[in-house]
DNA sequence: CCTTCGGTGAAACAAAGTTGCATAGAACGC
DNA sequence: GCGTTCTATGCAACTTTGTTTCACCGAAGG
């Protein structure tokens, strides 16, 4: 284990353009609910044998299709109780400037996603810690230390109503 | 396996005022990387035996500290290349109607993250579709076939710079 | 028509998860 | 201080799961 994860996933190199099949998408989107289930189960659910599974399941690893196999865990059984959105936007969206936020705030562990987007807002930042105390904190080392940040916008939740990574399997 | 995930994880009853000591920190911190590791690999990281590791991970994932174990799947692998950020403004917030406005929200698929916030606006939605006329067809359907929504601002995410629902373990 | 290649299932095998049991230590009451 | 109880542990057997091997089938192409 000498991998070094910044925390979070590396989100490896972009996925090779693999065709995914019908069977694919439908032991992918097992897969999404609950990656315990046995290779049996998933074979009977899509019709297939428990080795052709396994198969499929080792070639989307190897392709970047499965990015990581991950517990989710209960914020609040932590001590990290409060979720709290950030759009922070910046003064010169250089290109090296840029990269060099990006890799600021990946780095801070209490910042569980981190989005570079278009709009009103250049980040945005979904960021957990255990009070508001630590929030302030965070902010002054992460923002006002920062002298590229022109200006951001907080937004605490009340309730996370829906979380989740799974992404539609549907062909559509 | 008769469980009613509106897909996304449920959320489940509030973990119980567990205690979890710096052994089960030390194990969530790496089922949260990465929970294919065997027991015996984590019991040697954590000075305890297999079974012991076994038994505190069946404990927390029975009082719900641990909410699930899933893979995270590359949105591009699927075709669901964009991820959009739309904070979502309502006219009314009575009970009622927030609650309602969750539900909605909730039993979309394309909504991967749901929050109800304080602050310039009431929702923030993370949303992964194929396309952006995908996501013009949602936005009618989700915002202006709503007539409590008052007003949403789009984000587009040109880069998924970190994305995680890792929770710091330190007990900091 | 034959060959090749990708994928499959059945069976054997290896590795992991799981259980039962005896034990060691902490908290408590006597 | 002594014994009881409760909790958590490690070891060892056991079960389930993951993994590999191999022969076979069907489609694509010469």
């Amino acid at each position: 284990m000498q991998l070094c994860f910044t925390e979070g996933f590396p989100l490896p190199q972009p996925s090779k353009s693999t065709v995914l099949d019908t069977f694919d998408r439908k032991i992918l989107d097992i897969l999404q609910r609950d990656n315990t289930t046995p290779q049996r189960t998933i074979g009977e659910a899509v019709n297939l044998s428990a080795p052709a599974v396994q198969r499929r399941i080792k070639r989307m690893t190897t392709d970047g299709v499965i990015q990581a196999n991950v517990a989710v865990i209960d914020p609040d059984a932590l001590g990290q109780a409060i979720t709290i959105f950030v759009e922070v936007e910046v003064i010169s969206e250089t290109a090296a400037q840029i990269e060099q936020a990006k890799r600021e705030f990946s780095a801070v562990p209490e910042v569980q996603q981190c989005y570079y987007v278009t709009g009103a807002a250049d980040f945005i930042l979904i960021i957990v810690v255990p009070s508001m105390a630590d929030y302030e904190a965070l902010t002054r080392r992460l923002f006002f230390g920062n002298n590229n940040v022109k200006r951001f916008r907080t937004f605490v939740a009340m309730d996370r109503v829906k979380v989740g990574l799974s992404v539609p399997t549907s062909t559509a």
